[in-house]
DNA sequence: AGTATATTCAACCGATTGGTTGACGATCAG
DNA sequence: CTGATCGTCAACCAATCGGTTGAATATACT
């Protein structure tokens, strides 16, 4: 019963859900590395990218015993539409994101995930 | 503790919210009036309005024993922002926006409120 | 084989959500 | 004043949420 877009903008409402997505970001991560710089269970963190899977943000793919997510922004397509709807401001505002950047990845001070050596 | 946010995105992750906020789109309404297409109490309206209002993304303002209630498309911008930093996608899509407008407005059939006589 | 790593599952918990009902305070009309 | 209308409040309920813990499964390493 519930709609798309529920189940999308439900996923977006937590902060957790939304510091994930703004680290798949930039790369694709398993979801041990996923959890690593969350003051909370491997569990918690799983049931999140669940979510975040059912909801279609995000994608998972196992390979070997290690579980990739991997953002699909074009799940954000149909809540973007829908909010432009609303949308007597301006389409994008790359002030705007840079800020967000600055917000939801805000302590990168730990690397927590070795791709780069 | 809740961010601003996660207030909003919890606003729209629930199809009345969002059938209401459609409905404002076209006019300011009065809580019965909004109430009226919902086959639900006026007492769950009136609580989805007052968390509507919490969110920003409507104001209400009581004129005599009325209260009216305005949407606030400004408070969608925040959200906007932050899923725009996804935005792989192009900012404005006005086929989608027709569909939207069909979707989330479906069977106009009955007019609730007597404004135009 | 045996052990370590990656991830989920299941049961539980307290808090929140979306709805109901009935009573209640304002405000307007006669 | 009386009565109808507008809207909220309070108490309740079932369902969901976000988290925990401990056990279970599957894959990899040696």
């Amino acid at each position: 019963m519930a709609d798309r877009l529920d189940i999308i903008f439900a996923a977006l409402a937590d902060p957790t859900r939304r510091r994930i997505l703004a680290m798949l970001l930039e790369d694709d991560m398993a979801v041990t590395d996923v959890a690593e710089p969350f003051e909370m269970s491997l569990a918690a963190v799983s049931k999140h990218l669940g979510l975040l899977g059912r909801s279609g943000l995000i994608s998972q793919e196992k390979r070997g015993r290690v579980k990739w997510c991997k953002l699909e922004p074009d799940a954000l397509r149909d809540a973007s539409v829908w909010m432009q709807g609303f949308g007597q401001f301006e389409p994008v505002n790359l002030d705007a994101f840079e800020r967000f950047l600055d917000t939801e990845l805000p302590t990168q001070t730990e690397t927590p995930m070795q791709k780069d050596p």
